[in-house]
DNA sequence: TTATTAATTATCATTTGTGACAATTTATAC
DNA sequence: GTATAAATTGTCACAAATGATAATTAATAA
């Protein structure tokens, strides 16, 4: 009886923009006029589907987390016969990585570093890192039974915090020989399980 | 013949101050007048003594490096007689660190996040980064002859990496359990070295 | 074709951050 | 005390980011 609505697509599609934006920028420098033009639409039009700053902080951090958790799940499902740890080297480290996880990542971290002063940022971040870290957890105990689970809690812990400074180090740049041992300290923390 | 100059003392000052705004707020968010506010002193006095808004960020990683750099060196110079790697943890962990240090730490961090966009400031942290490893790695060495050069700097970037991951996620509430497992970590990094 | 509902465009006001500079005050040397 | 050079205050203009809303266009159902 009415226009269709556009609504769920349009939203989607700021939430990227968003992200990519906040990739490139960081997020206090990703403006809503940023986010327009890279969604490729006028801010009103951003405004109308998303609402105002505060929502839009809101939404994109659901949406990272979600993105997150599932590109995550669909990795390790599609490497659940892999009984060896490589599958897990070859996601963090392989030299072309899914372009989706390129974006996302630095986004992911810079709405880390930003959740203290979003309070429920910091709810949906916080419980995304946690499964992040638990889930992970899991894929290493079924690697390694005879590592105890606090073992590999720790290990998964380890992991992950390596792997986020990395990232976040990116920008600097260090010489190749630093950031080559982030991949072999990685191997040496999952090998200190056998 | 005139009016002694404070130029060395208020520039001082303001970057002490922009450190604590940028530990609290992020860089992007600590504005002039956040500065000002926090130096005690009005904006245009900040511009008089440190220049406008790119000068002072330049200026203050340099502050932040060097102070984070002396700060090390201090810490590292009062633990040279402890062989043990106890001195280590202590200075990481220890609850209630030296007040300088709390503040310093999220402000370098925040430095190193959005060093890519200012290539001063990227030379500088880089050059600090890489020191610190360094120096923690030579530390690590002299501690653990057995172990080879190459195993030290790579627990050295590890044990810096998960501390500074440790850090940023301050803001996260992540359960107690996750957060002890780093100092857990740190230990079992270093236990591969015996 | 027409009513309806939503998308889209176009402006406006407000706030905030920044840069620039004139005017004033203050502490020293002489 | 007076000249000097610096600190300090005050003010203006400009640009960017945001919030709000009216006006217009477009796509569907009946």
């Amino acid at each position: 009886m009415a226009r269709p609505s556009l609504q769920a697509e349009r939203q989607q599609s700021i939430m990227a923009a968003f992200t990519r934006c906040i990739s490139k920028l960081g997020l206090e420098a990703a403006s809503l006029d940023e986010i327009a033009k890279e969604a490729g639409m006028q801010r009103s039009l951003v405004r109308h589907f998303a609402g105002n700053r505060e929502d839009l902080v809101n939404q994109v951090a659901d949406y990272i987390a979600s993105e997150f958790e599932h590109i995550w799940q669909a990795q390790g499902h599609s490497h659940r016969d892999d009984p060896s740890d490589d599958w897990l080297l070859n996601v963090l480290f392989s030299p072309a990585p899914e372009t989706q996880y390129q974006i996302m990542l630095p986004a992911f971290y810079a709405l880390l570093s930003a959740a203290h002063r979003y309070p429920s940022v910091r709810v949906r971040m916080t419980q995304c890192f946690e499964l992040y870290v638990a889930d992970l957890s899991l894929k290493l105990q079924t690697r390694h039974k005879q590592a105890s689970i606090d073992d590999c809690q720790q290990v998964a812990l380890g992991i992950i915090n390596i792997y986020f400074a990395w990232d976040s180090l990116r920008g600097l740049e260090l010489n190749s020989t630093l950031i080559g041992n982030n991949e072999k300290l990685i191997k040496r923390l999952l090998s200190s399980l056998n």
